[in-house]
DNA sequence: CTAACGTACAACCAAATGGTTGTAGATGGG
DNA sequence: CCCATCTACAACCATTTGGTTGTACGTTAG
C-alpha cells in the first residue's frame, strides 16, 4: 500500500501534478485531449491566448505526466496518460488514508501510514516524521 | 440541498483546491492537523520557516476550504475539514470520468447518462461553498 | 498591572508564473 | 523548389508566490 512506486522522496512529482491541476486551461485541455488526441496548434485554436503559451500549458501538463505528446508528421499529438488520473487519486488517497487514521487511532489500531511516500520531508520540518506518539 | 447558489463558474474553487494541494509544505501541514488540531504557533515549530510564513500556507489551505480556524483563548487552532478531500476527490472524478468515457466509446456501449448508474460527478462538479469561510 | 505569548497584518523582496512577441528549424503540399 | 504549417525556444514583461522582518493588538499568566 505504500505508495512508492517510483516513489518520489520530496514530493516533486506531487507538487508537479497538483500545480498542473490547478489551473483551468489545463484542466480543459485534458477534458479536449482526453476526448482523442489533438494537435497543439488545434489546441490553442481553441483558446484566446498565443499558441506559444498553450505550448507551454502542455508542458507543464507533460512534465507531470499527465500528457505525452508524439508526433506525427509535422504535427504533436497531445494525448492523456490513462495512469495519470491513478496517480493523483493515489496523492489524494494518501492524504485521504490520514483522515481514516485519525479514525482508526479512535478505534486503538495503527501504523498504516509509513505512506512516508516521501513527502513527509515538506520543506524540511526538523524531526518528527516520526509517527509515533506525537506526544 | 446541495447549496449550490452561485456555484463556481469559472472553476476557480477548484483552482484553489488544487493550488493548495500543490505545495509539500501545506500538504505536510494538512497531515499533522489531521492527526488533532494543532496552533498555527505550533505548527510552525516545526518548519524552518517563519511564523508569518506558516500563517500564510494555513490561510491558502483555509481559503481552499481544506482547513477551518477555531480560537481557542490566545490561540488558533487549525484543524482539517473532513469534507474537503471529498471535494478533491470529486474534481479528480470528474477528469476520470473522461477518461472512462472513452473506453466506453471503444467497448462501443454508449449508454446514455440516463442510466441510473449513478454517475458521480460526472459532469457536475459542484464543489461549491459548503460552509464557504471564504475569505 | 505588566510581561510574555499567540496572532494578525503591512511592507518589502527574490523567484516563479503566465502571458506576450519574435525568430528559427522541420515537414508536407503545389 | 518555394511556401505555408506546425513546432520549438529565447527574451521580455506584469503579476503572483513564498518568504522575510517589523509592528500592533488581544489574551493569559504572574
Amino acid at each position: 500500500m505504500v505508495v512508492d512506486g517510483i516513489a518520489d522522496e520530496t514530493g516533486e512529482t506531487v507538487d508537479r501534478l497538483f500545480h498542473a491541476l490547478a489551473d483551468a486551461t489545463r484542466r480543459d485541455i485534458l477534458r479536449r485531449c482526453v476526448r482523442g488526441e489533438l494537435s497543439v496548434s488545434r489546441l490553442a485554436a481553441a483558446y484566446p491566448m498565443s499558441f506559444a503559451a498553450v505550448q507551454k500549458h502542455v508542458t507543464v501538463l507533460e512534465r507531470a505526466g499527465l500528457v505525452t505528446k508524439e508526433r506525427r508528421g509535422r504535427e504533436q499529438l497531445v494525448r492523456t496518460d490513462p495512469d495519470a488520473v491513478g496517480r493523483a487519486r493515489q496523492a489524494l488517497d494518501e492524504l485521504e488514508s490520514a483522515w481514516r487514521a485519525r479514525v482508526d487511532r479512535m478505534s486503538g489500531l495503527l501504523a498504516e501510514d509509513t505512506d512516508a511516500t516521501g513527502e513527509s520531508g515538506a520543506t524540511a520540518p526538523d524531526e518528527n516524521t516520526t509517527k509515533g506518539p506525537d506526544r
